[in-house]
DNA sequence: CTAGGGTTAG
């Protein structure tokens, strides 16, 4: 790292780098703490490079501090930091983050002309991502077909996010419409596609259906990923069926992909609800391997259905092994004596 | 170099 780059506040922590403190600070949710970087920053040159700033601007969307992010990137030219449709993008995403959709298209009319920046096919999708996050299906809808106009062709991505949004809002046949409309313009779909239209079978409980489509992603040449199978998981815990759970848990696991927390909220309670203490337990000591945080409380019950088993010893191992973890649980054996 | 799925004891 240049030395210019460094920053005074974290050096002593042996970390000169910007991007890492700012990270840092973002993981921290200290905000007022990336806005004194920038303040010191100016007068270095890291700033002037757009992809930094591009990552601030991201940040304060994270922050949902969208006037902070704007700032800084009408700020930019004072910076001697050039702006590409990138950072109008970046600019995009963070309206998003913040949930400031009506700015939008206040964007869009302003910015472009005035800076001599094409939007292209990302710009887009971002415009029609807000639309579909702010209720307007239609108008996402319609945006799809205005963009060809301008010479813009719509992409897997753009389909999916409509795809998303019209089996969230239940409008299946129009969900179904637009797989039909990829087939003509030749947009292939990819496992996104096939996970979203997995949640539209299970939002509508056709079980079956999702099981066989399921099999039809494996049939064709797809690797199921951890989105597949904790939507599968999802719709057992949904039915109340541990078996059937435990058997999606058991193939996520054996075809590679790591449980998330998720996996672990659903399905602990579930082999609770179901007194498979021993399966709660195993899951447990996953999780805790794995380094996944699991409620506390969610601990708890598992260790007080063990003593209730009589599975003692069990019980103690699992409270050892929890406060000993990186996450300290703080559990306790519910012996009267 | 960006953009697109979700779940939870919240």
């Amino acid at each position: 790292m240049k030395e210019s780059s460094k920053c005074p506040k974290f050096r002593r922590e042996g970390r000169g780098d910007y991007e890492l403190a700012v990270h840092r600070l973002a993981r921290a949710k200290h905000f007022s703490g990336i806005e004194e970087i920038i303040e010191h920053q100016k007068h270095y040159p890291d700033i002037r490079h757009e992809p930094f700033a591009r990552l601030l601007i991201l940040l304060y969307g994270k922050a949902r501090m969208f006037d902070h992010a704007r700032k800084l990137f009408d700020e930019m030219p004072q910076l001697n930091c050039q702006r590409s449709v990138f950072t109008f993008n970046a600019l995009l995403e963070s309206c998003i983050r913040s949930e400031r959709y009506d700015k939008i298209g206040e964007l869009f009319r302003e910015l472009p002309a005035k800076l001599e920046i094409e939007p292209n096919v990302v710009s887009y999708n971002l415009a029609i991502k807000a639309l579909c996050k702010a209720g307007s299906l239609d108008s996402a809808l319609l945006l799809m077909d205005v963009i060809e106009k301008h010479g813009i062709k719509p992409n897997i991505v753009t389909c999916n996010t409509l795809l998303n949004a019209l089996y969230g809002s239940q409008r299946f046949s129009e969900a179904e419409n637009l797989w039909i409309v990829m087939e003509t313009r030749n947009i292939v779909p990819d496992l996104c596609s096939y996970n979203i239209r997995l949640r539209g079978l299970i939002k509508v409980n056709e079980v079956s259906k999702a099981i066989q489509f399921f099999e039809e992603i494996v049939k064709k040449g797809f690797k199921p990923d951890k989105f597949s199978y904790n939507t599968m998981i999802t719709m057992c815990v949904d039915e109340g069926n541990l078996e059937e759970a435990k058997m999606w848990y058991q193939k996520m696991v054996q075809n590679g992909c790591l449980p998330v927390d998720a996996t672990f909220h659903m399905l602990i309670p579930l082999a609770c609800d179901a007194k498979k203490f021993e399966f709660a337990l195993h899951l447990c000591k996953k999780a805790i391997e794995a380094q996944v945080l699991v409620y506390r409380e969610i601990m708890q019950r598992v260790i007080d259905g063990l003593v209730e088993h009589s599975e003692i010893e069990n019980a103690k191992e699992l409270v050892k092994l929890a406060k000993s973890c990186n996450f300290h649980y703080e559990l306790w054996l519910p012996l009267h004596s």
